[in-house]
RNA sequence: UGGGGCGUCGCCAAAUGGUAAGGCAGCGGCCUUUGGAGCCGCCAUUUGUAGGUUCGAGUCCUACCGCCCCAGCCA
């Protein structure tokens, strides 16, 4: 739809879009705009999360589908303490690696400090900003409360000329950390705490990620972001619910001087995920007490962790609009997020085979020193995926939970005396089992029918289970690091009874050292992805080197069998699955309770 | 007890006064050389609650209830 159009019938067509959608479609109409021009605006101190992922589709997102708009990317970078160049650069990979493209509009608020100058000085010769001297506690304490106005600042009728000419020391350097500082004349009685007097510039004598030592005062988030908002022409100031108090902060300040363009801040619901935590200060706590190995440890929510993961852009970008814009809270189950990145994955990721736990079977009646190879499909999703050759021989792995010496009832795999197929090869039935002196099983023996080369059995004969498999001779070993949630509770808390520990999954990592892949997994490199067949998607992490690839679990496939057996007990059966009838009433009693 | 926001299925979400879409999850079945994928079916007599207006209300009005955010010299 272009605004032209929507034009025509003297109004935007709405149906179906989010409400932030609306009203620039409505804008467009209307001729309030003739592009859309947006920015995401990160604060260099962190990596970027899935949280992120949604606004960052939202602002590109919004630019992208309209005529002649664009998206800034823009560095809110007004605090030196926290801020450092890392994390710049990690931002910018970021933001490109979910396929966005900021093109020429790289910005900083820092390149705006000058102005921004200006702007304050010219606020405080209207009267409207003054030096406070009050030191922090002093400030917070004249704060008032949620139900109390605040008290007005001794120093709040100095003149304009005295002002100028503290502010002017204060970015000299003539004083220290928090003597002073710039604060807003407004209303120190307002309900909107943000509009109590809001501070506009503090002392920091701290050297700046871009700008060195230039600066020893360094502006307000509130006074600095609607600026530089107008400075870049940005019409629609997409950003979380919590800045909905600074709306009227964000208008006032646009308010008192004279700015080229007037942006419009439009607030919506930020994105949480289910099993996972994205405040920095929790983030932060994770890394910095080891209980993941790092910033893009696969089981972080950031965005650097789904990439070494294994998670597609095109999933998390799907994922992202499929859960749509509002404003009311959102915790979305990780299910969903799955969901997306397995439907990329198998559309497009080849098919190997690898065990993850192996059992040696030997196929006696097969040739000792015979081997060959079996075309196997690489996709059955995409046909030009191909096929290519799997090496089998005498000797092979199975996964060893695919063979049970006393199955239950819907078991379809491997049992003494029981036929199965191995995918793409024969089919083979289990002759012996052998045990060792603790009676666990250690190997198989089985006999295997060469007439059902490929898999398919000429007398029509058919046979339920089909497992994977590897050629022992052939095999090479690797790493495989399966991952659960981080966290037990949808919503963790880590400050409940127990605290961090206590709502920590133990088994979020599982580290499987002895797993074995087919050979096709030569000449894999960091970061391509694979489906291990009836197991999940892997991707090969960057901590693989030559001869010791290590896999990362992306995704499990989705398990039916494991439903089967985990609801039914050890042997398998439900007795107690609830009939579709007993669904009804139980919901039915759900909601009289 | 100040201000700002939000309440439609387990989780998201559409519906703009005309008789509750869709997705995820779940459940049943079909199909299957991945217990994958795919396909089919089921899954809100009712929109936080109570009143009211209207021929007609998730949509309008009133009151109430619940949840989230705000008292950094963070963003």
């Amino acid at each position: 739809m272009s605004a032209d159009d929507a034009n025509e019938n003297g109004g935007a067509e709405t149906s179906g879009l989010d409400f932030i959608r609306t009203i620039i479609a409505e804008d467009l109409a209307s001729g309030k705009h003739d592009k859309v021009v947006t920015r995401f605006p990160p604060e260099p101190n962190g990596y970027l999360h899935v949280g992120h992922a949604m606004a960052i589709c939202l602002d590109f997102g919004v630019a992208a589908e309209n005529a002649d708009s664009r998206c800034h990317l823009r560095f809110d970078d007004t605090n030196p303490a926290t801020e450092e160049t890392e994390y710049v650069d990690g931002i910018m990979e970021d933001v490109r690696w979910l396929g966005f493209d900021w093109g020429e509009h790289l910005h900083f608020t820092s390149d705006y400090f000058e102005t921004l100058h200006g702007y304050a000085v010219s606020l405080i010769e209207q009267g409207k900003a003054y030096v406070d001297d009050q030191n922090a506690e002093e400030i917070r304490a004249n704060q008032g409360s949620l139900t109390e106005p605040g008290t007005e600042s001794p120093f709040r009728n100095r003149s304009a000329s005295e002002n100028l000419d503290l502010f002017a020391r204060m970015r000299a350097g003539e004083f220290d950390d928090g003597e002073k500082v710039l604060r807003a004349k407004i209303d120190m009685a307002a309900s909107v705490v943000a509009l109590r007097d809001p501070i506009l510039y503090r002392i920091q004598k701290k050297a700046h990620h871009r700008t060195g030592d230039a600066w020893c005062i360094y502006p307000m988030y509130d006074f600095a972001h609607g600026y530089s908002d107008a400075l870049e022409g940005i019409t629609h100031s997409l950003c979380s619910l919590e800045f909905q108090d600074h709306r009227p902060l964000y208008d006032w300040f646009l308010d008192q001087v004279e700015t080229q363009s007037r942006p419009r801040q439009i607030e919506f619901a930020r994105l949480n995920v289910s099993h996972t935590i994205t405040s920095k200060r929790a983030l932060r706590r994770l890394f910095e007490g080891g209980h993941v190995r790092d910033w893009d440890d696969p089981r972080m929510p950031t965005l650097a962790a789904m990439r070494r993961r294994g998670y597609p852009p095109e999933g998390i970008r799907a994922f992202c609009k499929a859960v749509g814009v509002g404003k009311s809270p959102k915790l979305i189950e990780l299910a969903n997020l799955e969901f997306h990145v397995r439907q990329v994955l198998n559309k497009e990721v080849p098919r190997r085979m690898g065990v993850v736990d192996p059992l040696k079977v030997v196929i006696e009646n097969y040739p000792e020193d015979q081997e060959e190879f079996l075309e196997a499909i690489n996709n059955p999703e995409d046909e030009s995926a191909g096929t290519r050759e799997v090496p089998f021989s005498r000797e092979i792995y199975i996964e060893r939970e695919d063979f049970l010496e006393d199955p239950p009832k819907k078991f379809f795999r491997l049992a003494p005396g029981r036929e199965v197929r191995l995918r793409a090869a024969y089919f083979v039935t289990c002759t012996e089992v052998i045990k060792d002196g603790a009676g666990e099983v250690v190997e198989l023996r089985c006999t295997y029918d060469p007439a059902t080369r490929g898999g398919d059995s000429p007398d029509g004969r058919k046979v339920k289970g089909t497992l994977h498999w590897v050629s022992a001779r052939h095999a090479i070993g690797a790493e495989v690091r399966d991952y659960e949630t981080l966290f037990l509770e949808e919503e963790p808390n880590l400050d409940g009874e127990g605290g961090l520990d206590a709502a920590l999954n133990p088994s979020s990592l599982v580290v499987r050292t002895g797993a074995k892949l087919e050979p096709a997994f030569e000449d894999a490199v960091p970061g391509e992805r694979f489906q291990l067949e009836r197991l999940g998607y892997y991707c090969i992490d960057s901590d693989s080197a030559p001869g010791a690839l290590v896999l990362n679990r992306t995704a499990t496939l989705r398990d039916t069998w494991a439903k089967v057996a985990k609801g039914g007990g050890p042997k398998g059966d439900n007795p107690s699955k609830p009939s579709k009838k007993q669904n009804k009433q139980k919901k039915q009693k759900k909601e009289d309770g």
